[in-house]
This record gives C-alpha cells, structure tokens and sequence, in this order.
RNA sequence: GGAUCGGUAGUUCAGCUGGUUAGAAUGCUGCCCUGUCACGGCAGAGGUCGCGGGUUCGAGUCCCGUCCGGUCCGCCA
C-alpha cells in the first residue's frame, strides 16, 4: 500500500505517530519561510507543513515544484496544529514530511477543483474525471450508491431477486424510438437496445420468479431533457400473486424506506389521487402536490360542476371557451402591474400557448378589481371569490379555452406562482400515487389508439365491457408514484390472459401477423400457466436528483451524455471504419 | 421538427445607440512574506471576439447563413 491512512482520517489522536498519505495536490501556500500542501483524497484533506529554514533542501525544491493536481505520497510524523482549522475535520493536525514522492505530475487542469467551481458544464463535461475529484460530484454519486444499496437491502428482505436480462434484444415498434445494433453474424438484420426489460420481467413471472427486481440499465432513442438520458438506469420491478393494492403497498414501502434510511426523513402514508382528478384539480397527470392552489372552474366543460359564473356578461372570450378555469394564489392581491404583465407574457410564450390571462384582485379593503371589469360587477366578482374560496388580499388568476389546453396552461401557471411564492422547497418532499390512468390515447397523428402505458397493462375488470363501444374511456390498472411533480415511478398490472392480449393488440391496430412476430413468444409464454402479475419501474437517476435536490441528472450520473446525446469526453457517437461497415453489410449513403 | 437564451483571455463573465490600444475576476508565471487554510502584497504573460458572408469610412456590437452548448415544446414513461 502507499499510504497507511487517508486524507480524511488523521485526528489528534495519531499525534506522534508516523504516516504515509497519498493524494491530490489541492493547492500549496508558500509564505516563506512556512509552506503548506492541502492534500486531497476522497475522503478528505490534510495538510502538510514544512519550516523551510529547518527542512531538508532537496524536500523544499520538490515542495516547490508541485502544481496543482499532481499526484504525491507523503510520509512523516503527525504533530499537532499550531493555529487549527474549524473547517476541516483534519484540522487539529498537521504532517511534517520526512520524505515527499512525486507519483504523478499533472498538466494544469482546466479548471477548478473546488466546490464553487469556475468551470461551466461544457468544459467539466469534458474533462468529466477531473469533475468526479470535486466534493459535490463524488457526493452525488455517494448519495447514488446508498439509494442503490438500499434498494437492494429492502427488496431483499422481501424475498426479491435481482436477475439480468439481456441488453442486446429485439425491436418493437410501441413506444419509444430504439437504439439498433447490426448483427454481422445475420446480415440486415439488427438487435436492439431494451427500452426496459418489460417482457423479459413478465417471462420471469411465467418462469415462476415471483418476486423480481433489477436496478438495469434502459435505453431510449428519443430527444432529451435535464431530466432525460438516452441511457438511464431504472428500479425495474414484478410481482406474481398480487393486485393493485398489494404493488401499492409495497412499493411505497421501499419510497419510505430510502427517505428514512438515505435521509432520514420520515414520509406520511402516500395519498392517492385519480388520473380524472388530477387533470381536473391540477391540470397534470403528474401534479406537485407541495401546495395546494387547486383549479376553480367558473364554466366546466362537465354538466355536473358546471357553475357557469361567467356566461351571459358580454365578454366574449369567455362565452366562447369551453372552461374557465383559474387558481387562487393567496396574499399575493398585492401583485403590481409589472408582476401580471410578466404572468401573462410567462402564459403566452408559444410552449404555453395561452393567449390571455384574467385577473381579479381581493383587495384588502374588500373590494375586487379585475381585468374585466367591463364586464362583470363587483356582485359578479363577488360570486367568483367565494367560488375561488379567496379571502380579501388573494389574487385569483383565471384562462380560459379549450379544456386540454387551457387546463394544461394553467398548470403551467400554478407551478409558476408555486415558484414565485416561495412554495417549492426543495427540502420538502411530497408523494402521492396517481391511479387509475386512462388504458388508451388517442392519437390524431395515426389516427388510432395507442397504449397509454404499454400494450401488456390490464383494463380494469369493470371496464372491460366499454373495450368494445368507448375504448377511450376504459381505465387501466396503471399508476404512477409522484414525488414533487416528478414523475419517479409507474408500472401496471399486466395481462395475464391470451384473449385479452390479442385484443388489446387489435384495438392497438395490430394486425394477427404482426402482434404474432413481435410479442408470439409472449403469448405463447401465457398459454403455459401465466400466473397475475403487475410491476412497478423507478426512474433511478430522477431519484436520485430529487434526493439530491436538483433538477438535473446528469450530475448524478459518473459518464453523462449532453443535451444532444454526446458524450463529450469521448466523443461518440463517431463514425466507424469502412471495414466495419463492409463486415456488417451497412452501405451509407 | 419548433421556440428561446448563449458562444469574447486557461476559466467565469462585462463590453451601452457601431468609433482610438477589447476589460474585470479567477487561474497561470516570477519576486516578497513565520501560522496560512479562498492566505496576503507587488509585477507580468495571456485574445482567430465560434465560423462564413454581407451592410458601413469603420463591426465584438447591425443583418443573413452555419456550427456548437443550455432550457423548453413536440417526442419520450
């Protein structure tokens, strides 16, 4: 070994004794007559001091020549500080070197390795190793690392097995793009990279591994997001023998689980919230429930909450949208006119699409002002308080237009104002299931359903019947986990039953043939004793942000890859050599 | 595919309605300094203003194109 102790261990305990520490240079002060190195590790810093009118020259030369980041081992006695330092937990000490070695010399790096680095994410994304030595990187991917093990250790103790399904599989043309690889062995023809290994979990439950889990890699061809990479890493989990209730139950187990044992924060049993209701209340299937601030309707596209306040004044815009619909954010009547200007530009913007935003201040004397006063009285505003539940000094915010739409723009504008007001600490966390999902989508662009989930989710038993006449309204057993508006988790019960899956293949417009050559095995896999199942995956690299407290993956992941799907340190994707391609039997064109 | 912001010293940025020699901080180099720990002080080096074209007497600044990066919409569970 060519140290006897980390950087991060000595304390005043070893005074007097003799060491050995390997490590980094972080930096060296030299004042003279005194110098010092800071010598980093993983595990922390210690410094080393040398009296330049008593030490060895030949120790001083090499003192002076180190930059930063070289790398150097140094042996001498640990002695106790002189002036100490609060801010190291090797502070009380210090290390008089005998001998200093030279192991590696270092060109200057790039940047800065220290917690407030001067690099910005291009360059570190670059020089990624150099960014792994920074403190706050190595602390993501410690915090990586325990969510990790903690995983494993909970679904252990329930009897779950970690098995590995194969990366390079088969291609389906459900949801996302996939990754392709060539096969040389078979000529034009092509592996691809496993979206998640959903079937290959179901094959497990066939093959009688009741309890399965993988923490595995995915692979998606689909463009990108702070929140997205190409490749990411998912909890991927099944159950055989269970309902909805029992998947539920024991996965926010292991979502409490990691709070308590990763952060020590103790969750409240997970609410539950319908897909109809959080569209309804919140205008998103994924709502942050940190703050309530629930949709009021004035007009509903729906008979039986239609307490139309608004039809009738003359205000066009209002009598020709299908809702309107608003929040009311409270105390904040004191918005000056620059703050609603800003609010209307922010719902504006061609990603929100809105194209205008109603105001009505509660003033605190009583009164209420509105952008449509023109139109409606202060009786009618009135009426709209305490429709909006609003008390004098609350600001009601109000769109109106087509329900899709105008719900999915508000929603925007609740996690705007959410964020204004100060209501998304990132240190509290908020969870909650969203059940009950819709089993189909419609999609106008190839004007058929599409599986809302994946083709293998099981309608609700009750629903089945409306499979025929309105399948756009048959729910699916399927739900997700949301933790502060961040979708972590979703999974399903699954088909079990062959009948029901070539339906479901036929109402996904899947002719007998091909349903036959890309999901046979699966159904042939059903007719040998399927038993129930269901699962549930997690989106590892967003939970471990969100533990982490930020927004983006990337910086809880050791190799990431950029916006647009490079990988900047290495360089790929590139081309490759004309033999390969020969030997693959790809022609470019 | 679309929207939007950005690209100036090794790095992070400033640079106004176009106008002399493009600045700051930090990092780097040298010298000084006995208790520093973001050490301090003095001096110094360091620039294809992403790239190409255009407007103009004159472009870092304006226009067009292009490349690269960030965020978002579409897409994606």
């Amino acid at each position: 070994m060519l140290r006897t102790h980390t950087c991060g261990e000595l304390r005043i305990e070893n005074v007097n004794t003799t060491v050995t520490i390997s490590g980094w240079v972080q930096g060296v002060r030299d004042k003279g007559s005194l110098l010092w190195i800071d010598l980093r590790d993983r595990y922390g810093i210690t410094q080393i001091t040398i009296e330049t009118e008593k030490a060895d020259k030949s120790l001083i030369e090499i003192a002076r020549s180190l930059g930063r980041e070289y790398v150097i081992s140094v042996t001498g006695k640990v002695l106790e500080r002189y002036s100490k330092s609060e801010k190291l937990p090797t502070g009380d000490i210090e290390i008089y070197p005998d001998k200093i070695t030279i192991l590696n010399s270092a060109l200057i790096p790039p940047f800065t390795i220290e917690d407030e680095t001067d690099g910005g994410d291009d360059i570190r994304m670059k020089y990624r190793y150099l960014d792994l030595r920074r403190n706050t990187v190595r602390k993501n991917l410690e915090l990586r690392h325990r969510l990790s093990i903690e995983t494993r250790n909970y679904l252990d103790k329930l009897n779950f097995i970690e098995v590995e399904t194969p990366v390079l599989i088969k291609s389906t043309p459900e949801g996302a793009r996939d990754f392709v690889v060539p096969s040389r062995m078979h000529q034009g023809e092509f592996y691809a990279l496993p979206q998640s290994p959903q079937t290959f979990k179901q094959l497990l439950m066939v093959g009688g591994f009741d309890r399965y889990y993988q923490i595995v890699k995915c692979f998606r061809d689909e463009d990108l997001r702070a929140d997205r990479q190409p490749e990411f890493t998912q909890i991927d989990c099944e159950m055989a023998f269970v309902e909805q209730e029992d998947i539920l139950q024991t996965f926010e187990g292991l979502i409490r689980h990691l709070f308590l044992a990763v952060k020590g924060v103790q969750i409240p049993e997970l609410t539950r919230i319908t897909y109809a209701d959080a569209m309804n209340y919140y205008g998103s299937d994924k709502p942050d429930i940190r703050f309530e601030m629930k949709f009021v309707y004035l007009k509903s596209a729906a008979a039986e909450n239609a307490n139309n306040l608004v039809n009738g004044a003359g205000f066009k815009v209002f009598d020709a949208a299908q809702i309107v619909v608003g929040i009311c954010a409270k105390g904040a009547a004191e918005y000056s006119r620059k703050q609603l200007d800003e609010l209307t530009e922010f719902i504006k913007r061609p990603q929100i699409g809105a194209t205008g935003l109603v105001y009505a201040r509660y003033n605190a004397d009583g009164t209420i002002k509105s952008s449509v006063d023109k139109f409606f009285d202060e009786a009618a505003l009135k009426k709209w308080a305490i429709a909006f539940g609003a008390q004098p000094g609350d600001l009601m915010l109000i769109l109106a237009g087509e329900q899709n739409k105008t719900r999915k723009a508000l929603s925007e504008l609740r996690l705007e104002m959410g964020t204004r007001m100060g209501l998304r600490d990132k240190k509290k966390f908020a969870c909650h299931w969203v059940i009950d999902f819709p089993l189909l989508e419609w999609s106008e662009e190839t004007s058929r359903f599409h599986a809302m989930h994946h083709p293998f989710t099981s309608p609700k038993p009750e629903d089945i019947k409306l499979l025929a006449s309105v399948p756009g309204e048959v729910r699916a057993n399927a739900y997700d986990m949301v933790i502060n508006g961040v979708e972590v988790g979703g999974g399903s019960i699954r088909i079990f039953n062959k009948q029901l899956q070539s339906r479901m293949f036929d109402l996904l417009g899947f002719s007998k043939e091909d349903a036959e050559a890309q999901f046979g095995f699966l159904m042939n896999a059903f007719e040998y004793g399927a038993p129930p199942h269901g699962g549930i995956a997690f989106g590892f690299d967003r939970l471990c942000s969100l533990f982490g407290g930020a927004d983006v993956i990337r910086d809880f992941i050791a190799f990431p890859k950029n916006n647009s799907g490079r990988d900047v340190m290495i360089d790929s994707p590139s081309p490759i050599a004309k033999t390969q391609l020969i030997e693959l039997g790809i022609p470019l064109s």
